[in-house]
DNA sequence: GCCGCCTCCGTTATCGCTAACATAACGATT
DNA sequence: AATCGTTATGTTAGCGATAACGGAGGCGGC
């Protein structure tokens, strides 16, 4: 079987294997896709024909010729910071054996860039679209509702989606966390997290922590606000400071386990009595930090469950013939950790 | 503009938006492509139509017609390694503005997997291939090299490449570490990584540092492997474990930066003189641990940079009409940090 | 007034593949 | 033996866009 000199060869195509192996283009496309019903024998030639010349299908024009694309878009705000990935890995877990293939989108927490990415992908014309949040701009909205394929957002439900919603209530998260920390008895509380005007689950948190607190009388008795850098030195940064502004804190809530672990560093290194005099709460469940002398107190925001429950729904839409509109709310456990003190 | 009912209306084509807007389906893909001739007053006209219907133009024909696909593969064997984030936001920012787009496929280290996350790509004929390693099935080799479009394979020059390789020499860095490490003083040293049949780069770090050490008479005094679990706690776990078992070593070079955190965490909480007694060494600099009290020595391996140059040959190619085959070898840069004693 | 040359827009023919239907060969059924 | 199904393969007609070329109209130059 000799090639043609490698240069000036124009692209493999179903014709050339199938007059490789004498049979027609539709048989080499049943047997490619090992549909309908071909002989043995032939099989096995085409096969054979394939592999020799070293052809891969072309999609694009399969996609265009079976209205099918087994491309499912994932559209998150940020690769790094830790979630996402973990997500993401749900996602990939579920669809596995679906034949269906995540595609990544970042958008940097920008709307008008997620609006970009959403019209790229499904420019595509993908079987489903999972994406991060229920806050988009108001044309990127009107694209996912007129895109016809199903559409999954994720990590949140406080709010109205397009068509299905997984995710856990941050508001409520926050809730809980501020209950937990006055049920043992914390009462001088400050609040280190990001800032957010784009972040809008964390800024849920924040407005359910302090309506937490409210209900028992309680108001926040500091903040503390940062953007970018690494977040582990940010922590350390900004719980120093604001233990030299506000002394009498007894606790510490942050909006993510990177800074409360470099809260918590700063704490261990300068002799603060954790949890007694002060306790420390993050966000997340970042096993990345197992590893710690102490573990932070933090709540599972059931990120891999989030993906596996999104992908499970973009795969069964087909055959369940759901019109959709689901919402799957999970429940984030509270893992007090070594950082609150037992009541 | 009355629309049908969302449910039972066919999907937008070209031939809406021409009928929509009075002109022919080439004048309204000319307008959305910003290509060719067309008057101001058509322009408005029909970008008016397309935005009034929701039109979103289908990439899967365009790109069968115009046999032009404006998307890179990014192949690499994991999202959760830190490393990967970061190559790919530098050729996220390298291709912004290129019209070319990223979309990443995860091997988990297998082989296979990579032969399959390949074939699957170049079944969409991207517009070039950028994957992480130099080590491939032959099948995968194959495909790639008659894939007729730009190939570059990332992170490591140790090897040789199918087209073009932009990486560090790891071996060479392994190598340099050793000597740094000699250079301070240390003789009795062990070495704690990964299990790594299938992390080659991790491997020949390994190599090149026992060569390094080898020139100086010096061997490596214990060794410690680990696979899977959080790096943090395992890097804490070896350390014990292999200080425990020989007690008078006077280094540890840990394969990356997390279980050297691990490592070195363990080594503060025990009283441990850092770097008098024992010195600590991990790789890659990852700027998350930023934020430790003490800087852990590490090497910097350039990953941005190899995004951004990757990123960079492959939408250059067509502009400059290399033929490929460049090879860009990076030179890592040592942090001695605080935990290598000066000399 | 004819030619040429812009500018703007339409027509035609693919791109590589697959859905749907058509067909040939052959044994089973009545 | 005529009819019918089955199995294995071929034929035809798109899928929705773009490349390449063609042509109408306007304008200036000579």
């Amino acid at each position: 079987m000799s090639l043609p000199p490698k240069e000036n060869r124009r692209p493999l195509t179903l014709r050339d294997v199938s007059e490789a192996s004498g049979v027609s283009e539709m048989t080499v496309s049943r047997v490619l896709r090992n549909r309908g019903d071909v002989s043995e024998a032939t099989r096995e030639k085409v096969l054979q024909a394939a592999k020799a010349l070293g052809y891969v299908p072309n999609k694009i024009a399969g996609a265009l010729a079976s209205q099918r694309v087994n491309l499912v878009g994932v559209v998150i705000p940020s690769l790094s910071n830790l979630v996402f990935p973990e997500v993401l890995s749900g996602i990939s877990a579920e669809l596995e054996d679906t034949g269906l293939q995540p595609v990544v989108g970042v958008t940097n927490y920008l709307p008008e860039k997620e609006e970009a990415v959403l019209y790229e992908m499904l420019s595509w014309r993908p079987s489903g679209i999972i994406v991060a949040g229920l806050e988009h701009t108001e044309t990127a909205r009107a694209m996912l509702e007129n895109s016809g394929i199903p559409i999954v957002e994720i990590m949140d439900v406080d709010g109205s989606g397009v068509d299905s919603v997984v995710g856990i209530s941050h508001r409520r998260a926050g809730l809980h966390m501020a209950e937990a920390i006055l049920k043992a008895g914390y009462r001088r509380i400050g609040f280190l997290g990001t800032k957010m005007p784009l972040d809008h689950r964390a800024r849920k948190r924040f407005e359910g922590f302090q309506e937490g607190l409210a209900a028992a009388g309680v108001q926040i008795a500091d903040t503390e606000f940062y953007s970018g850098g690494s977040a582990l030195r940010k922590g350390r940064e900004m719980t120093q400071a604001m233990l030299e502004r506000t002394p009498d804190l007894d606790f510490l809530y942050y909006s993510n386990d990177m800074i409360g672990a470099g809260g918590l560093l700063y704490c261990q290194e300068n002799g603060i009595d954790v949890p007694g005099k002060l306790g420390l709460a993050g966000f997340n469940g970042v096993d990345l930090l197992e590893g710690l002398s102490m573990r932070l107190a933090t709540m599972d925001a059931c990120r891999r469950e989030i993906g596996r429950k999104a992908a499970e729904i973009i795969a069964g839409r087909p055959h369940q013939g759901l019109i959709g509109g689901e919402v799957i709310e999970l429940e984030p456990v509270i893992d007090l950790g070594d950082t609150i003190r037992k009541a």
